[in-house]
DNA sequence: AAAACGGGGCC
DNA sequence: GGCCCAGTTTT
């Protein structure tokens, strides 16, 4: 038997019952695709229904304002996501007649949408023979090939793209598509892979030459830097002083509260803080210490102070991005997780 | 070619 | 603490 056999016997005997696999209409595999980038399937599948039911059609996407599209991702990540698919939904509105495209060389112009996506859309709703590569897809051709080309280099990337399509050439591609994934991601995993009971052990290079926890191989690039955030909670007659995200910066158009980054931890009476403090209010003010908070991103190491503003603010020089709202309005504004954890803590608290 | 972009799970 | 997840866009 062939490697595409047994990837595909081994998926119909073994494959979980995903929702979006019961579809081949191409907005709603779109819908699937692009929450599932760069995301656990576990972690996007509440995503996925949610945002099925507030929006059936491309219409309905279309029709949905930016904050009410950011609000359903809150808590996603890769925000830009659901930036761009409103842009995406409103394109095949215009574009389209509302008509989701189904080939890959329409697909691939649509923002957000790259080659993964293009071939996962494309093969799934039309049978169009494109074979994805996703992680998975990676490490179980580089295992089972040995190759060890570098995935995340621009060889990589190409010599992997060559065999996958050319693996593809005779299969139905919906099935064979899946089949490849689900097999990266239930049989052949990143750590501990259960050879021992697996169907293509007879032809895999990895596990002849005992290299399973060697491949695939990946170029490591991200350098992790350290911010410090120092966030101002500003309280007014029951109402806060919210931030929205408008600078090319990570949580872009989602809303936090002012604040002030500094180069190091800085306490209230630091010569930096302060001087950053005078500018933004114009005279002194007196900061009262609430919650320290550690948060990790994938290539950022961010330490948040919460401080309390309880008076001074009425000089407060209002930027266009910068309003007082009700906690109820606070509330249905999208916002960076570590806000949330924070809002949570204060609610608790008092 | 490299950097930027979230959050969570697992070892 | 490091790696990875149904990647794409920008620099």
């Amino acid at each position: 038997m062939n490697f595409q056999i047994i990837i595909t016997s081994w998926y119909q005997a073994n494959h979980r019952n995903l929702p979006w696999r019961a579809s081949t209409d191409p907005y709603v595999i779109w819908l699937s695709e692009i929450i599932l980038q760069q995301t656990r399937v576990e972690q996007g599948l509440p995503y996925f229904n949610r945002f099925l039911a507030a929006f059936p059609t491309v219409r309905d996407f279309a029709g949905a304002s930016e904050t009410e599209i950011l609000k359903l991702w809150q808590g996603l990540g890769y925000y830009s996501r659901g930036r761009n698919m409103l842009y995406t939904a409103r394109e095949v509105m215009e574009l389209h007649e509302g008509v989701f495209p189904v080939a890959y060389d329409a697909l691939i112009r649509l923002k957000g949408i790259g080659a993964y996506t293009a071939a996962a859309i494309s093969s799934f709703s039309s049978g169009e023979s494109r074979a994805v590569l996703d992680g998975n897809v990676f490490r179980v051709l580089s295992r089972y090939f040995g190759i060890d080309i570098p995935i995340n280099s621009t060889a990589g990337k190409s010599t992997f793209s060559t065999l996958s399509q050319s693996l593809i050439e005779g299969q139905d591609p919906a099935v064979y598509n899946q089949a490849i994934m689900e097999f990266g991601a239930l049989q052949c995993k990143p750590k501990s892979p259960n050879c021992a009971v697996c169907p293509l052990q007879d032809g895999c290079a990895a596990y002849a030459g005992n290299l399973v926890n060697h491949l695939p191989v990946k170029l490591k690039t991200v350098k992790v830097k350290t911010r410090y955030l120092n966030y101002l909670f500003c309280l007014k007659d029951g109402q806060v002083l919210v931030n929205k995200r408008i600078k090319e910066d990570i949580w872009q158009h989602l809303y936090d509260f002012p604040h002030i980054e500094t180069s190091h931890a800085a306490e209230p009476g630091d010569p930096e803080f302060s001087s950053s403090l005078q500018e933004m209010f114009g005279k002194d003010v007196v900061l009262r210490p609430l919650m320290e908070m550690k948060h990790l991103l994938t290539h950022q190491i961010i330490y948040v102070k919460f401080f309390a503003l309880d008076n001074y603010i009425t000089n407060f020089s209002m930027d266009a991005e910068v309003n007082w709202v009700s906690w109820q309005e606070l509330d249905e504004l999208p916002q960076p997780k570590i806000l949330t954890k924070f809002i949570q803590s204060v609610n608790i608290n008092s």
